[in-house]
DNA sequence: ACCTGAACACCGTTCAAGT
DNA sequence: ACCTGAACACCGTTCAAGT
């Protein structure tokens, strides 16, 4: 039986990706629950850490997902097996993409969340490096390829999500475009 | 002397600046401008129909910028300070930046907030286009080029505002890493 | 056409009280 | 330790009424 508090976060995750992050009140996740309106306060600080929460919950997902793709033999494919999990997730989950990587007030807290985050970003580091170490852009420092590959890849999800660019075919298809950037580093 | 509707949306616009997306109340923005909560509503069809209002006008502010960037001769020293241009506004209006590029509200509207939007990044596409017929490039497509340099941009910008990977050093300079995507494309 | 004041439903948060 | 019910301040929105 899954604790109040892990009932709680299930429930909120659930409301965002039905009706977004305005239909994630304390209320509505209450209700589901089972519980009084104010019961979550028994187990997070307000809101925001109830979010944060759930945010936190998802950075694990994605750190999972990439050590998971970091297991594919050929550093190539296990790239592009993490990218592509990653879109999945936004695709699955768009307004709990936005609430991990574009919520000030998410992004503003310290502490375990941002160490999740941490460890989301380092995972995928490991994967470029040993991308790198497998011959590809081998005279350009590792950090700077991953936040390179991570902020377009990044940058690639929310625009689509948020439709910019749609109108005049746009983005096109955002895998090809990590691809083309890949094929640059080659 | 401005109509109430432009005085409406100055102050919106200021108060994003201020306090970020929550602080932007009818109720505020009707105290600044000196009128009463429910009088925005004679302007504005709801509060969203109001922030996209304010979205609009730095789209547009957006498009002047880079319009102005594709004035200077060399396409390469163009390329670059649009993107120096964006950051810029990006650092300086961080709760309007993700207005324009991370609602979901807003990203969900059609008509003339679209139209804007889409002019921006055209004006982009232009540089681009400038920046490759300079010899760059050449044999991409040009839609590929900007989708992956207007995606990067934007990632980049979103994850600095976003903090994170601040800690680790991170993303360190993100001026440097889109100049690095450029000097890939040379 | 533009604005005001009252009212309603909803929300986050706090508090006193119960087991 | 965990939960409930009442209450408060605040917000978006609607409505009837005024000029």
């Amino acid at each position: 039986m899954k604790s109040t508090r892990e009932r709680l976060i299930s429930a909120a995750a659930a409301l965002f990706d039905k009706g977004g992050s305005s239909a994630v009140t304390l209320r509505a996740v209450a209700q589901v629950v089972g519980v009084s309106h104010n019961a979550p306060y028994k187990h997070f600080k307000d809101r925001n850490a109830m979010l944060a929460a759930v945010a936190e919950a998802d950075f694990a997902d994605l750190t999972a997902v990439f050590l998971k793709a970091g297991a594919i033999p050929k550093p190539d494919t296990a790239l592009k097996q993490a990218v592509s999990a990653f879109f999945a997730y936004g695709r699955k989950h768009p307004a709990r993409y936005r609430l991990l990587f574009s919520d000030p007030d998410i992004a503003a807290r310290g502490g375990s969340l941002e160490q999740a985050a941490m460890q989301t970003m380092q995972a995928f580091a490991r994967l470029v490096a040993a991308y790198q170490e497998n011959g590809h852009a081998q005279e350009l420092p590792s950090r700077m390829v991953t936040a390179l590959l991570y902020a377009t890849m990044h940058g690639l999800m929310d625009l689509e999500l948020g439709g910019r660019g749609k109108p005049q075919k746009g983005l096109g298809d955002i895998e090809a475009v990590v691809h083309l950037l890949l094929r640059l580093l080659r």
